[in-house]
DNA sequence: ACCTGAACACCGTTCAAGT
DNA sequence: ACCTGAACACCGTTCAAGT
C-alpha cells in the first residue's frame, strides 16, 4: 500500500468528514482506517483511541462555534438574543450534540455564550455572585433545552403520551379547562417552549 | 440445559437487575442470556431486540416514578417544589437517565410531574395556553437540567475550561468585577444553579 | 518514529433446525 | 409456541514485528 505521512491532523480531518456526512456512529476505527487507506492500528499511534479521537473532534467543533453578538435594546432582550443564538449554533451542528451525547459534555460548549452573557449581566447591573448565577442559569437552560430536543427527536414511537392523557380527566368528567387540555394534547412546539422559558427565566433573574 | 418457561417478564426482570447493578452498558444480549441460562437467541423471541428491550425497561422505570405531591404555601413555592421533586426522582435513578441517553427520551418521563403542574398552574390563576406553557417550560427545564448534570459528570478531564478563562481578562488587565471572576472560576454548584433557575423561571412565568 | 498483520475478546442479529 | 447452535458481519484494542 505504502502511503505517505499519515498525520494526526489528517486523521482528525477525515474523522470529522465521516462524522459530518454519516453521523458519529459511522466513526469506527476500521472505517476510518479504510477511508485513510492505512492499517487500523496506525490510527492508534496518532490519536490514542476512539475516546480521545471524539474528544479532539468535539474540541475542534466547539472551537469553530465562534463568538455570539447580543442584539436588542434592553438588557433582557440582549440576554435572550444570546440564548437564542447559542441554541441556533448548537442545533446547526447536530453531530456535535451527538458526539457530546456519546462523549460527555465539555465545559467548552458553554463558552461561546459566556463572554457575551457576562457582559450583558454586568450591563444589567448585576454584580458578583448574582451575575455569575445568571450566566450559569442561562447556559444550563440553553444546553439543557437542546439536549431535550435532540433526545425527543431520536425517541421511539410515543403512543399514549401526553396526547390523550389530558383530553379528558381520569374521572371521566370533562376537564375543568378545555383549552388547557387541548394545548397539552397538541404536539409540543419546542421552539415556542424555549422562547417562553428563556424570557421568563431572564425576567425572573433581572427582577 | 433444559430450563423451563422463559417469559418476557423474566427477561425484563433480569435485564432490569443487570442495568441496576452494572449500568446499561452491561446489558448485552449475550450477558443477559448467560444470566438467564438460555441461548442468546431465545431472548429475541420474547423481546424482539435490544432496542425494544431498553424501551420496555424505560417504560417500566418511569412507571414506578410515582406521583409528585406539591409542598409550600404560595403557588410559586408549590411549583418549585414539584420541579425539585422531579429532579430528585430522576437523579435517584441514574440508570433511567442513562438508558434514556441511549434510547431517546420518552414523553412518559414528563408525566409524573404533569398532573401536579397542571393543578398548580390552575391554582395560580393561569388558564389555557398560558398554563400549558408553564407546564412545558418547567418540564423542559427540569429534564434538561438533569441531562446537563449527567453529561458533565461523565465528561472527560476539563483542563482549561471556564476555570482560568475568567480570573483575568484576556487583555491581562484585572477583571472589572473580581467577585464575578472568582464565581465563574469556581466549580459550578449545579444544585444551586438549578434552584436559582427554577425560581426565576417560575417567578417570570407567574408575573 | 511510524506502520503493519494477526490475534483477542467481544458485539447484535438472522436463520434453519429442532421439539 | 418456544428454544437451540451455527454463522454473519461487525466492533475496539493490544502486541510483537517490521522499517
Amino acid at each position: 500500500m505504502a502511503r505517505s505521512a499519515l498525520s494526526r491532523d489528517e486523521v482528525l480531518d477525515t474523522a470529522a468528514a465521516l462524522v459530518r456526512e454519516h453521523g458519529p456512529d459511522a466513526l469506527t476505527m476500521r472505517r476510518l482506517a479504510a477511508e485513510l487507506g492505512t492499517a487500523v492500528t496506525s490510527i492508534y499511534w496518532h490519536v490514542g483511541n476512539r475516546e480521545s479521537l471524539l474528544d479532539a473532534l468535539v474540541a475542534r467543533t466547539v472551537a469553530d462555534l465562534g463568538t455570539i453578538r447580543p442584539r436588542g435594546a434592553t438588557p433582557a432582550e440582549r440576554i435572550v438574543s444570546v440564548a437564542r443564538a447559542l441554541r441556533r449554533a448548537l442545533r446547526e451542528r447536530p453531530h456535535l450534540v451527538a458526539m457530546v451525547h456519546e462523549r460527555g459534555l465539555t465545559e467548552r460548549m458553554f463558552l461561546p455564550a459566556q463572554r457575551a452573557l457576562v457582559h450583558e449581566a454586568h450591563a444589567a447591573g448585576l454584580r458578583g455572585a448574582r451575575a455569575a448565577a445568571l450566566v450559569h442559569a442561562v447556559q444550563f437552560q440553553v444546553v439543557g433545552h437542546v439536549l431535550v430536543e435532540r433526545n425527543r427527536e431520536r425517541a421511539p414511537a410515543q403512543p399514549p403520551a401526553e396526547t390523550d392523557l389530558w383530553v379528558t380527566e381520569p374521572t371521566g368528567l370533562p376537564a375543568p379547562d378545555p383549552e388547557l387540555a387541548r394545548a397539552l394534547a397538541a404536539p409540543v412546539d419546542t421552539e415556542a417552549v424555549f422562547l417562553v422559558a428563556v424570557r421568563a427565566l431572564v425576567a425572573g433573574l433581572l427582577r
